[in-house]
DNA sequence: TCGCATCCTG
DNA sequence: CAGGATGCGA
């Protein structure tokens, strides 16, 4: 919106000051705080999250156990060393996020690298003293490789290793010659969990995000030559306090690294009985790793088999022919990937024969798969004997057959629920919109209480209280015919166009539909009511109510009512004005959702008027409770209710204008009784009438004076006639069409009017800022009953047709 | 304080 | 014609 000069600023401002205000309260707190230190703090919690993560990136236990596994750590130095060892090693396996999880930031082969690093360390050269390099220098992927890298690595290795520097002197103070006999042992052992962890690292299920340094095909075998090279060197070192061989500063800052754990002083037996602790250690790892691959595998073959079985149903029609070719390529696939993820060769059939027993556990699991399909097969086919699985001649190809079929069976009863569900949707939808014509539930307008409701609903004792009740929505009833749909809020059901909640309740709730059901049809195409219903309502969340509500046309409020049924035939005597209402939509700026254009006929004949007008009864019933009788007197029955003001209730407040300038509320309310009331509506009426005024008395002021200007000098002088300038001018803008004959009566009114003004004016009241109000305070007298007939709903038309 | 009416502005 | 601001009366 343009500004337009200061004080209109200001006043934006001081409004939206306002608003702020409120806002802040709200919103209050996060806002006040991301003013300033908000974003700053966020970022701090972002950026601590982020340090959580790069400890969980850079070391194989995540902060959170961190403590705990400290306290271990600490435990061993105090004398229940072995205890607390395995239970870490046991811990660290058990983590809720799996050992692979732990592992992904780990290249594999790095952290066995670490792993048996450490343990080659302490069979290292005893060589204290030696200073202490950042160890972040020695990651040897090239990734940061921090001081709790290397802790937690060896915290997950041993307890001691926690305990830098001191408590990692006393592991790695070594014996030099368990050292060489180990060490091809350890080799040996490094290279084959290296494969293992590799595999690992290929698998589906091992995701190494990008950028952490995740062990990459290439960056493997970079890490494979630096860890032979770093054997290399241990061994020169295990042989000899000599000076490292010239190296790389990438080595050097390794072996500083590597000296800076060694041992200052420590006791040669503890060291011993740790060292023995650490190989059985190393051993049980490596047990646990290798279970963990296994598990791995399987986990692979049963997401194959998963695969297989949703290709079958993907491209059912033709596995059946092809099941018996399938089953060797889908061996041969599975097979393929496993070793394709697996150990880079060698070794894996040595470790996959290690665990031919746990491949049982997927075949447990698929087996219980599969019973459970022939359950369901049973269930929904009558018992039909399924195929079963042939003789199971070749392991990794029998699961994938059986399998395909029951995926396909379970395919087949997917689609058939599917489809059940469907139908049941589309009959239910077909069902409540094309019934023959039954009494309408009709939208409600705003019930105060919820006693109106009653009274209009309360004739027919099939209609449930509670369904015509308000729901979700503050205005709306929700005839009962909507119960069917969950007595969720409508708005949500016809948003949410999948069938579920349907389906839910299909059958439950259906003679509930078939029995109120019925209230919707009416002349009501089907077509319509999708359309009004998601188009207008549909994304309305039941907690939110628009200020201007939106239309529930297809929802008359009202079902089975046995108000007095006058007969009438609404929809003929409501189109036209409907097709007034569609052509002048765009023009509305009522901001309410524009139903015109489903508008004004869905009464029923047999319950016509009993809607609109009964409505506005309720609506008056309830704020004055004098008009209770109104639905005997009112004349038009037989419109519907519409949630806004169309351009045509403008037109026709316009034209009311001619015959009541200060139209109460109620008045308002009986002669726009087609008209959902409610607060924004009511007010949304005054302000058109205050607006009418405006400009009636402008016209007034401005002819009045125009008139003194003119030279007149008596009130007398002036009349208002029907081609007077005035007359034109008011006509012009309350009866723009000129099809309508202004009253007499409105004549005179204005006659007096500009009377009234006149003598102020030259009485020289105008000085008075508030010299218009004894005017008002006049002409508000000289209304005059407004004819019946604006209170049909269709008044325009009987009115323009005359 | 609320509702209404007017005034002002767009 | 609508929205906001303001003023006034109950």
């Amino acid at each position: 919106m343009p500004d337009h000069d200061h004080e209109f600023l200001l006043n934006r401002q001081t409004k939206r000051r306002r608003v702020d205000i409120g806002v802040k309260r709200t919103v209050g707190t996060s806002a006040a705080s991301s003013a300033v230190s908000g974003p700053a703090s966020s970022f701090e919690i972002s950026a601590s999250r982020v340090a959580k993560n790069a400890g969980i990136f850079g070391a194989m236990n995540s902060h959170h156990g961190s403590d705990q596994d400290m306290l271990d750590c600490a435990g061993p130095q105090f004398g229940e060393g072995g205890e607390s060892k395995s239970n870490v090693l046991r811990k660290l396996l058990k983590r809720a996020n799996s050992y692979e999880d732990a592992m992904v930031p780990f290249p594999g082969a790095t952290i066995i690298s670490q792993l048996l690093k450490n343990n080659m360390a302490k069979s290292g050269p005893g060589a204290g003293g030696e200073s202490t390099f950042p160890s972040s220098a020695v990651s040897s992927t090239g990734s940061e490789a921090p001081q709790e890298d290397v802790c937690s690595n060896s915290s997950q290795d041993s307890p001691q290793e926690c305990l830098s520097p001191f408590g990692r002197a006393a592991a790695c103070h070594f014996d030099v010659e368990r050292l060489n006999v180990n060490d091809e042992h350890l080799r040996a052992k490094r290279a084959r969990v290296e494969n293992i962890i590799r595999g690992m690292s290929h698998s589906p299920s091992v995701v190494v995000p990008p950028g952490s340094g995740g062990a990459r095909p290439a960056e493997r075998e970079r890490e494979r030559d630096r860890d032979r090279e770093r054997e290399r060197e241990r061994e020169e070192e295990g042989h000899g306090d000599g000076p490292p061989p010239p190296s790389s500063p990438r080595e050097s800052f390794r072996e500083n690294k590597r000296k800076q754990k060694l041992p200052q002083q420590q006791q040669q037996s503890f060291q011993q009985l740790v060292s023995a602790r650490k190989e059985q250690k190393q051993e049980e790892r490596r047990q646990l790793k290798l279970q963990l691959e296994d598990m791995q595998k399987q986990l692979r073959q049963l997401q194959e088999k998963f695969f297989q079985i949703y290709d079958s149903t993907d491209s059912e029609g033709n596995d059946l022919e092809n099941d018996g070719g399938n089953l060797s390529e889908d061996s041969g696939r599975s097979d393929a990937g496993i070793a394709d993820g697996d150990l880079d060769g060698q070794d894996s059939a040595a470790d996959r024969s290690d665990n031919e027993m746990s491949d049982m556990d997927p075949e447990h699991f698929l087996d219980r798969a599969r019973a459970m399909l022939r359950e369901q097969s049973l269930l929904t086919e009558g018992g039909k004997p399924k195929r079963e699985g042939p003789m199971r001649g070749k392991n990794q190809g029998q699961g994938p057959i059986s399998m395909r079929a029951e995926g396909k069976q379970l395919a087949e009863t997917l689609k058939q629920e599917l489809n059940s569900a469907m139908s049941q949707v589309v009959d239910t939808i077909v069902k409540v919109f094309a019934k023959p014509p039954r009494p309408l539930p009709q939208v409600f307008p705003p019930l105060p209480t919820p006693q109106d409701c009653f009274t209009m609903s309360g004739d027919n004792p099939s209609v449930h209280p509670a369904s015509s009740r308000l729901h979700s929505f503050s205005d709306v009833i929700i005839p009962s015919s909507m119960e069917p749909f969950g007595g969720v809020p409508v708005p949500s059901a016809n948003d949410q166009t999948e069938a579920l909640p349907l389906v839910v309740r299909k059958s439950s709730s259906d003679h509930h539909q078939s029995s109120a059901v019925g209230a919707h049809g009416g002349h009501h195409h089907p077509s319509l009511h999708p359309s009004s219903l998601s188009g207008n309502m549909g994304f309305t969340p039941s907690s939110f109510r628009p200020p201007f509500h939106f239309p529930l046309i297809g929802y008359p409020f009202q079902g089975p009512l046995g108000a007095p049924a006058a007969g009438y035939p609404g929809k003929d005597r409501a189109s036209p004005d409907s097709m007034d209402l569609s052509r002048e939509t765009t023009s509305l700026r009522t901001k309410m959702a524009s139903n015109h254009h489903l508008g004004h006929r869905s009464c029923s004949p047999t319950h016509p008027g009993s809607t609109a007008e009964g409505l506005s009864l309720s609506l008056i019933k309830s704020e004055c409770g004098d008009l209770q009788d109104m639905s005997d007197m009112s004349p038009y029955p037989g419109s519907t209710i519409q949630e806004g003001l169309s351009p045509n209730h403008l037109k026709k407040a316009k034209l009311m204008f001619f015959y009541t300038r200060y139209p109460s509320s109620n008045m308002l309310k009986m002669f726009f009784s087609d008209v959902k009331f409610n607060r924004c509506i009511t007010s949304q009426l005054i302000k058109w009438f205050s607006n009418f005024r405006e400009f009636y008395y402008i016209q007034m002021e401005k002819f009045a004076r125009q008139a003194i200007n003119d030279g007149v000098t008596t009130p007398e002088e002036i009349s208002v006639s029907r081609d007077c300038e005035l007359y034109r001018a008011l006509n012009m803008h309350y009866n723009k069409a000129n099809d309508f004959e202004v009253p007499e009566r409105f004549l005179e009114v204005a006659q007096i009017t500009l009377r009234e003004f006149f003598n102020a004016i030259v009485a020289g009241k105008d000085v008075d800022p508030s010299w218009k109000k004894a005017i008002y305070k006049v002409i508000c007298k000289l209304d005059s009953e407004v004819p019946e007939i604006f209170k049909s709903p269709n008044c325009l038309q009987e009115l323009l047709h005359e």
